[in-house]
DNA sequence: CGCTGGCACTCGATAGAATAGAGTGCTAAG
DNA sequence: CTTAGCACTCTATTCTATCGAGTGCCAGCG
């Protein structure tokens, strides 16, 4: 299938899917002779534009029209050229910056604040999910008392972040023995993860070991809840396609998070940036194509920011917006 | 402009809009006399039509089409034929009903999954918004040491919802200091609703007086924050137009949550439920109606739901579907 | 051997004309 | 007041013709 790629068919090939992104007309020969600053006929493009579809890299919507990028063309593209800086990116470089400095509040905020500006900067929709679960360490267990029966337990994590619920006993419990149950658990779990949380040993008192074990219990819940995610910019899919049903469907999809979240963790784990249309593996979202960056915070990969388009999207801009981002919100998390 | 509205013209009227909601085209005279039970010849009908068009009711798309309902004509049949019962419903009862008895966990989760759950049932997109800041009560303030120049405050309203912020201090503060301060705060603005917080009188020091009114500044910044909005089922309104520019408006309309809520707010200031097209003077919704009900827990109005489709709409069930969840959702929270 | 101009061919898009038929408004009669 | 009848309007559909962008291929040229 894949014959030789010499220079001038990739130049074409990146001339296509350039002007393709910009207009969503199909190419043709010799208006990338006229316009493309390819220095040959259009006959000689003409050729190897046949070779490029033939090898996969272009299709045509019927003959005699011009060609547009397969999803192949589009990887092949984002592989080589895409690692190239785009420049026109300084701009909003300040503009990110000042973003992240000013940024404050709770983490939720943050990461849903950050999924505007991602959508904000690119007109695609945005993805920020959470930190995931084995990297969140408890850094502090609070029971506070609702009522005779009812108690609130606060869990304070590493990143400063507070999950709550609330817990109905079977027995009324003083509060005197919930501050003890507060200072002993938050001495023992302090530092671990909500992963791997174990037992703690007896108490001596069966009713402050089982509210131990329900509190236990209540924090491993918390690990679910804290798998965030933060989707902006939605209303952009209908930019995107004219196909209504396009549109339905990935919205649709998009509405439904774990997938969402589970599509972005496959890619990072292949350890690619980019997902291209057939390439996300999801039917309704063929036409889309996924470009995801995990931030960093002290060294670990805590989540990740991703956009969601059509595999026919601006690859250059969109990469330099994810990396900026990431590192930006990298960068401000490790502040604190 | 509005003339007499005999019996027949409204039996018209409501076989015009019920015909037009289930087909989306316009509806014609000898359709009607076929099909609608109304018992006189296609000829009067027509007279009918021609007169509930010149009052307003009915609108052609071109001459020599059937008619459409105009904002006016769903306003009437709402308000006239809306409060009889929609017993296509009676099955859904029961999945309500179990739907509340099942549903458990923390606020924000309950308010999603009930936006879920209207969004399902109906097919539009479906808000939910949290309590109203004014009947949001303190029911405890706490000060967390992060580090030494951080503190973590928390405060729990009387609904057992958790709201924290990180606040960074200008001075260095002792963790006596700070369990006193909290004491304090906890004592004098137990009861009070976030909207109307006074400062407290001063404590003879400095640097606790600055702490307390840091505090304070925090606790009125949480108004906006617990000013929930949960939409789910944005992608619905896919479903609902055929333009995707107007999905795209109103996409982009809906992800406003603030235009949203205060949309809701002055619908039910009006002491109305449902407002149609024109009626909620915002541009990009001139296609959409919203249909609202407040929930009650312990005799208060402390939020609401709605649903957002277009004017082509179910009233019957959508308004079914609003009193039944509101009511249910109600019930869940007055137990707690 | 690779490039190019030339050319026949394909096929969607556009425009115009003709037709069908759904639906109307009006009138005159019951 | 209702209705049958009828002329009229206007969209939607179909068909045809035409246009032209774009292609593939070939023969010639450096």
């Amino acid at each position: 299938m894949s014959g030789p790629m010499d220079q001038r068919k990739a130049a074409i090939l990146r001339a296509v899917v350039d002007e393709y992104v910009q207009s969503a007309e199909p190419v043709g020969s010799s208006y990338l002779a006229r316009v493309s600053g390819i220095q040959v006929s259009s006959a000689t493009i003409r050729n190897d534009m046949n070779l490029l579809e033939h090898e996969g890299y272009l299709t045509q919507p019927h003959t005699s029209a011009g060609r547009i990028p397969t999803d192949k063309g589009y990887r092949y593209y984002v592989d080589t050229f895409a690692s190239e800086v785009d420049d026109s990116d300084v701009l909003q470089f300040k503009s990110v910056e000042e973003f992240f400095t000013k940024a404050h509040g709770a983490l939720a905020e943050m990461f849903s604040d950050t999924s505007r500006l991602l959508t904000n900067m690119t007109n695609y929709a945005a993805v920020v999910t959470g930190p995931s679960p084995e990297t969140i360490l408890i850094r502090s267990v609070q029971l506070v008392s609702l009522d005779s029966r009812r108690v609130l337990l606060l869990m304070v994590d590493s990143k400063g972040a507070v999950e709550k619920k609330v817990m109905e006993l079977a027995n009324e419990i003083s509060e005197a023995d919930l501050e003890k149950v507060s200072n002993m658990l938050t001495r023992k779990l302090r530092g671990f993860p909500l992963g791997s949380l174990c037992e703690p040993e007896s108490t001596g008192s069966p009713d402050l070991d089982q509210l131990c074990t329900l509190t236990v219990e209540s924090l491993k819940e918390f690990q679910g809840e804290s798998e965030a995610v933060y989707i902006e910019g939605a209303s952009k899919v209908a930019n995107a396609f004219d196909a209504v049903d396009t549109v339905r469907r990935v919205l649709a999809t998009l509405e439904q998070h774990f997938l969402v979240v589970s599509l972005i963790r496959d890619v990072l784990s292949k350890g690619q940036k980019v997902a291209i249309g057939s390439e996300l593996g999801i039917e309704p979202l063929a036409e889309c194509s996924v470009v995801v960056s995990p931030y960093v915070v002290e060294g670990e990969q805590l989540g990740s920011i991703g956009l969601v388009g059509p595999t026919r999207m601006n690859y250059p801009k969109v990469l330099a917006a994810v990396n900026l981002v990431s590192t930006g919100l990298g960068k401000r998390l490790s502040e604190g």
